[in-house]
DNA sequence: AAACTATATTCAAGGTTTTGAATATGGAGC
DNA sequence: GCTCCATATTCAAAACCTTGAATATAGTTT
């Protein structure tokens, strides 16, 4: 078996799950921190982050740790052209700012910050 | 879930597995018989046969019966993006014409090949 | 340093995919 | 009709994926 086809097949493997499709097309907007993918599909912490996993083993995304926050982004460019080119341009999905988030997209003050 | 996800999970789990990819790229020089694909892959018939299963029911190939020959090609122009995308443009595998195969591509004398 | 918060990992049961072996089918020629 | 050829289907065991539950970890706050 020529390698190339192994190793494509195990990113398209990465593809091939319907939750997973949907974090990819979420991280099209850009940076997002796993308190709105979760928020965003309302799923269990558990689960998204074990499909996180999944997504990073298969190279299709990187994350970064910024305190407590995990930050996730797709891995390269060719991923987002893959998802333009499958998914279409327009997302399904769309993230608000979730109340008490620190991340950049929440970091408008919501009126229950009083502690 | 959103329903659009899940489809386009039935097409990536497609195209998710080496052979089959293999089998995709060889399809990319245009329409096959299943005899060559045999020949080029170097795989058991029933086993060509079985992926190439798979393949029509995830919607990436179709077929065309002509006698006793069954003729496979990609199922439309976007699965040729989508595997110039994630391919690249070099083709992996060739074809050589088949010993009396009556296929198109083995009628035609052609010098043998190396692989 | 203890408590807390956000995220990650492990485990296990159930479900699905893979692939070899055997067998079936559709069409051509006699 | 019978036989051959090219291809398809069925079956079953093993390998692999999915996902809920429980638990672990890294970083922050008190």
């Amino acid at each position: 078996m020529v390698q190339p086809y192994a190793s494509l097949a195990e990113l398209f493997k990465g593809l091939a799950h319907p939750t997973r499709l949907q974090i990819l097309d979420l991280l099209r907007q850009g940076e997002v921190c796993v308190c709105h993918i979760e928020a965003a599909l309302n799923k269990r912490q558990a689960y998204v982050s074990q499909q996180l996993m999944t997504l990073r083993e298969s190279g299709l995304v990187e994350s970064r740790r910024d305190g407590l926050q995990v930050y996730y982004r797709l891995a390269n460019p060719q991923i987002d052209d893959l998802l333009n080119l499958t998914l279409g341009t327009t997302l399904q999905t769309n993230i608000e700012s979730i109340d008490g988030c620190p991340c950049p997209s929440c970091s408008v003050i919501s009126p229950a910050q009083i502690r």
